[in-house]
Formats: structure tokens, sequence, C-alpha cells
DNA sequence: TATAATACTGACTAACCGGTCATATGTCAA
DNA sequence: TTGACATATGACCGGTTAGTCAGTATTATA
């Protein structure tokens, strides 16, 4: 099969010259095949990147993924985890490259897609890690602030493979990692990026929210909230929901109500865009 | 002019398509003028990213330069520091979504100059303000580190400005990652990014490094080492270097002697790519 | 060896690209 | 009103692209 041919060239020119840089036919003069050839292999050219990405992403998350589920003794796990995927960045070096020059590209939206997924099943990976390591703590409240500095960790100290061919102690990369993150896990205080954040992004898309979908937020939360004026005003907004009874003014002055309140400042957020203010 | 008009409808597609993708007749039509009226404004579609790039980079790190050299009092600087850098991604989100989606294209050899050009002087600024704040402690050992860390927590946490359009807490955000990094200036012990690799990545390009520049360095590292069959080593290469007398042979085994010497591994990398070996 | 099935080729198409330029329109001083 | 000058237009050019397809070479089967 020439699949597997055409893909490992393709990475390389990829690497280099960025996707959309290269062309078909530049893929199948490295392969020494025809033009032709490549389209007995695949449908189109974005479905050669889809696969190649898929290919890859498949292997590392999974790998990953099984670190964190089979690791038994915890200490060890985080070093083991940064030297997983620190290695397999060196290994797969030119693949990185692609990954980051064409992060977030816009020539498919199925790609787009593809990648939010793969970011989530290692967020998801990373946390699961962060909650086994840390877990007995008071890690609760910091937790997706430490997969975010895991994850900067990860993205800057990769650029140091991606960029330069040097070649680097895996072993002290991943132990003055281990201690960082240590640092932070144990000593951080100030959360950033709380649950209600998480859950904002994890919308698909906020322009098409559902009713239902806010519902359920809204109505989590009235059932946390003390009385007050700001869960009066909820419970009003709720109603609203259900069934538009106020007009414009009423609503915006609900929405303030509970617009500086920490407890309530991304349902305002949510309702403001579902209600078009 | 119609310049201006041109860059701003020129960064919203880009921000959305890339740049690559976006044609000049799209601008165009964005703009409502005629391809033509264009090139009245700009020599090339290439000259306008260039100074696109340079309008924005310019302000954004003199503004930090700014900052940092005119700070009075330590402790608020690094606060100051993260929330001018977020304010602005925020402000600019358009921007830095055409920074992270192009950053390192190949389109053009300008382009990758000045890029590199802006991060430098970006990491100049951030390990000064380092050196400023933690300057009296032990932090010369980890200070490049340092840099790293904070450039991380800057590209994680400015990707929730740039890909959803969320408000944010600055505030928050900016108290929250002063703790950290404090965290980490203050309690870090294992370094990683050592003058000497610090060095080797500033090299202009490895392939193209004069013997000139090698012997600097080789020079500078004989002098801080005690007798030992390494500095021994070194001043055969040294020797090799002036004038070739050895063989190959002879060379790969100096260079395997330094190897994996912590104080001499980045020469023998030097070296190694030198002779081509 | 003859036939059928498969793998492969490369000239070709239609579309789009960045960039040019003869031409047209608008503007203001004489 | 005239004419000189700046500004703007869009058809056009050479080049490149992803993708197609009629035809050829190779292999498997009988």
């Amino acid at each position: 099969m020439k699949k597997q041919l055409i893909m490992e060239k393709a990475i390389e020119l990829f690497a280099k010259q960025g996707f959309e840089a290269t062309s078909v036919q530049q893929i199948t003069e490295h392969c020494g095949i025809s033009k032709g050839a490549f389209y007995l292999s695949f449908k189109s050219k974005d479905e050669l990147i889809i696969e190649i990405i898929d290919h890859f992403m498949i292997q590392f998350t999974s790998e990953i993924d099984y670190l964190v589920r089979n690791a038994k003794d915890g200490e060890n796990l985080l070093y083991k985890f940064y030297y997983a995927i620190f290695d397999s960045f060196q290994k797969h070096s030119d693949f990185g490259k692609i990954l980051i020059k064409e992060q977030s590209r816009s020539f498919n939206e199925d790609f787009i897609v593809k990648m939010r997924y793969y970011d989530r099943l290692m967020d998801k990976s990373i946390l699961s890690m962060v909650e086994r390591l840390y877990g007995d703590n008071k890690v609760e409240e910091i937790k997706y602030d430490l997969v975010f500095c895991i994850k900067g960790f990860m993205s800057m100290y990769s650029q140091l493979f991606l960029f330069y061919n040097v070649p680097l102690d895996l072993d002290l990369l991943s132990t003055s990692l281990v201690e960082k993150t240590n640092l932070l896990a144990r000593n951080s205080t100030v959360p950033f990026i709380s649950k209600a954040l998480i859950q904002v992004l994890e919308e698909p898309a906020l322009e098409d929210l559902t009713k239902e979908q806010i519902l359920l937020t809204l109505n989590q939360e009235i059932e946390e909230m003390e009385e007050s004026v700001e869960k009066e005003s909820l419970e009003l907004l709720k109603q609203q929901l259900h069934e538009p009874t106020f007009g414009r003014a009423i609503i915006k002055g609900l929405l303030e109500n509970i617009r500086n309140h920490p407890q309530t400042k991304w349902i305002s957020y949510l309702l403001d865009s579902f209600f078009n203010m």
C-alpha cells in the first residue's frame, strides 16, 4: 500500500513548508509516484492531513491515557507523564511542527473539530492525573489551573524540541517540571479557572446555546445559593426563560443585579448572550 | 489614507482564515475598494502582513519594556506585567490570533526574522524583570526556566482570550499568576535551561557556525575547568580546530570523552556538528 | 498463454492566485 | 472651462493549484 509512504513523505514536507504551501505534486514527486496514484489512496488533500492527525493523535493520547490509568505509585506518575510527552515530541518532531503550524487552521471544519476533540481528551487525562496525585489535599479549587499550567509547561518546553535540533536531557527536564508542578499544586491558593468557567468553555458554541442547557446551569446555581437579591433575580430570569413576560429594561436590570457577584457572573454572561443584550 | 482601512479589514480576515488562505481580492471586497487600489497602499501582500506585525509588536514590546524599566516597587511590577499582557491580548485579540496561527510560518524569510527579533526582545524584558524581582536570591540558576514558565503561563491563559469570546477578570488572573510565579521563583531548585543551552539556542543557525564562534565558547569553557581527561580532550580538540591533524577516529573518541559530562556536553554537541560526525 | 482485474500514469481542466496597467473618474488651481 | 494631477478601477496575465480521466502497465487467475 502506498498510503504509508505518502503519509511519511507528506509529513516531512508539511513540517518544512506548512500544509497549504505544499502541493500534491510535490508530495507525489517526493514519493516517486504520479499524481493520479495519490488520489487512489486519498480522496483529497484534506483527507490526507486528517488521517495524519488521527494516526499520531490516537497513538499519543492513548499512550498518555494508559500511563495515567495504570500508574501504581503516585509520585512517579508525573515524572513518567512528562517523560513520555517529551519523548514523543522528540521522536515525532516533524508531526509536532505540523501541529503547531496548523493549529486552529481553517482549511477544514472537520480539522478544527478533530483537534478540539483530542485537546479535550488530553485535558481529561491530565485532570484525572492531577486528581490522582493531589486528590486528598485541597487541590479541588485549583485543579483546573494546574491543568493549564501543566499544558503551559508542555507547550513552552516542547518548542525546544521542535525548533532547535538539540539533543536534550529528558530526565533532567522531567525532574525539573515535576518539582515545578508539585510546588504549584501544594502551595497555590488563588484559583483563576473556576468550574463555572470550564462549563462556559465547554459549551459547543456561544451562539447556539439551547434554552435547556442554560436552564440546567441555572437550576444548579439556584439550588446552591442562599436567599438574596441575586437568587431572586435568577429565579425571575428562569421564569422569563420558560415564558417571555418582562421587557428588555427589566431583563437588563436583573442581569445587572447578578453581573458583579462572583458566584453568578458566568450565568449572567450566558443569559446576556442568550437574550442578545 | 486607505492604509488604515485595509489593515483593519485584513487583520479580521487573517485572524479568521490565516494569511495564505486570504486573497487580496477578499480583502479589497471587504474594504469596498478595487484590487488596484490595494497596490497603491502596499507594494505586495507580504508588505501588508509585515506592516501589521510591526505596528502591533512595536507597540506591545515597547509597552512592556517601559513597564519593566520604570517600575519602582518590585512586588507590584509582576502584577502590572501580567495585567498589561492580557489587557493587550483582550483588546487586540484578532492580531493575537494571527500571531499564533502564523508563528514560524515560512511564507517569507523577512517574517521569520522579524518574529524572532520581537521574541528575543520580549525574552530580554522578561529576563530583566526576573532579575529585578528576585535578583538578590539564588534565582541566578533558575532564571531562564522562570522566563520559560512565565511565557508558558502567558501562552496558555491568553488562549482563553483568543478562542473564546468570554469576558475575563484580569485582576484575578494577574493575581493568580503572580502567586504562581513567586512560588516557582522562590522554591525551584532543579534548573533545566542552563546558560550553555541558551547560548546554543541563540546561535544564528547550527549549520553555519563559524570556527571563531566555537573557539570563543571553547576557550571560555577550558578556563573554567579543572585538570581532567575532559579538559585535556577539549584542548586537543581546540588544536584540531586551529589545524586539522587527527583522523576521524581520534576526533570521535575525544568527543565521546566529553559527551556525558554535564559541563561539556553542549560543547561536544557544537563540535560534533562542526566536524560533521 | 489468454483474459480479467488491478495499479498506475500524466496530460488536462477549471478555478484561483498575486500582481499589472491602460483607462476612467474626481479634484482643484488657473 | 480647461488642463494637470492624484486616485481608483477591473479586465487581464502568467503561473500554480486540486482534482479528473482516458489510457497504459502490471499482476493475478484460469
